[in-house]
DNA sequence: AATGCTACCTGGTCGC
DNA sequence: TGCGACCAGGTAGCAT
């Protein structure tokens, strides 16, 4: 589920309801999420004030005012809600409830592929998971020759490239096929073709595609919803993610032709794209 | 070192 | 209506 901009909305929303709240209880109903939530988790953050909120790539970073920091990862179908009162039941996917002054958070994650540990703050971007990370795509360090400089040995199709999190962090599998689809660059591509103008084209149509995606409140395909239960409008301005057959809205073409959009796979991930607008050569 | 396959887990959908 | 196969926003670990 969650790409940048999903999580970007949930930091945002979460920002501003619950704030510096303290943090009065913690539940663990099911802790085992593909990294398992740690036994101590919630003696060590039990009654700390929050004192920010973070996104790094796609994690949700909470500092805390004890020096310790929660890493919260939302895998494939993570959802945190906001409720003003405790719940009279749970769902059978609610596997944390963080109970604070300002509200309450409900972690739901149907698939358990999401992650909620903690570390000390002075450490957090020398944890594992942040160590070998690329570069945030709203940083102003990305630029053409910075991304034609990490591309230029890599050999798998840009759209894998894309995906890689070490390259530029935060690119999910919606977003890889929108970005692509916006700068006519064919997915199939091999990442170290990519010119300098190619670059920078992927560089200013991924901003503005995440940017978008991020004022629209994310995507909502199946299991995403904001903190507030509502739904991402960002789907409804998808051009060709799930949108196989149909024609793509800078197509003139004959689909009944060209076949429209495409469906394949890379490296097991679906891509879409329009094979007339992103035509394989360069 | 880069690359690609598989696993993790549940649930929805599709075809028979 | 039931059942199996396959698919889904992500990441990590392993083999090649």
């Amino acid at each position: 589920m969650p790409e940048l901009p999903e999580v970007e909305t949930v930091k945002n929303q979460i920002a501003k309801r619950i704030g510096t709240a303290r943090i009065e209880s913690i539940e663990i109903r099911n802790p085992n999420l593909r990294c398992k939530v740690p036994a101590d988790f919630a003696k060590m953050i039990l009654g700390a004030c929050i004192s920010s909120y973070r996104r790094i790539g796609k994690y949700f970073v909470i500092d805390m005012n004890n020096g310790l920091s929660i890493i919260w990862h939302l895998g494939m179908s993570g959802k945190i809600t906001v409720l003003e009162t405790m719940p009279e039941s749970f769902g059978k996917h609610d596997h944390v409830i963080i109970k604070t002054s300002k509200g309450i958070l409900i972690y739901n994650d149907v698939r358990r592929f999401g992650m909620l540990v903690y570390c000390c703050t002075a450490e957090l971007l020398r944890h594992r998971v942040f160590a070998k990370m690329g570069i945030d795509p709203f940083d102003k360090n990305l630029t053409p020759a910075y991304l034609a400089n990490s591309l230029k040995n890599i050999k798998t199709p840009i759209k894998v490239a894309l995906l890689d999190q070490s390259i530029i962090n935060g690119i999910g599998n919606i977003y890889a096929s929108e970005i692509l689809f916006a700068a006519k660059i064919s997915p199939l591509r091999a990442a170290n073709t990519m010119s300098l103008l190619e670059c920078e084209s992927i560089i200013n149509n991924t901003q503005s595609i995440l940017q978008k995606s991020i004022d629209s409140g994310g995507s909502t395909l199946k299991d995403y919803i904001k903190p507030n239960g509502e739904k991402g409008n960002f789907q409804n301005l998808h051009c060709v993610y799930d949108k196989t057959g149909q024609r793509c809205p800078n197509c003139s073409c004959d689909i009944a032709k060209s076949g429209g959009i495409k469906k394949i796979v890379q490296s097991g991930r679906s891509t879409f794209y329009c094979p007339i607008i992103q035509k394989s050569e360069q």
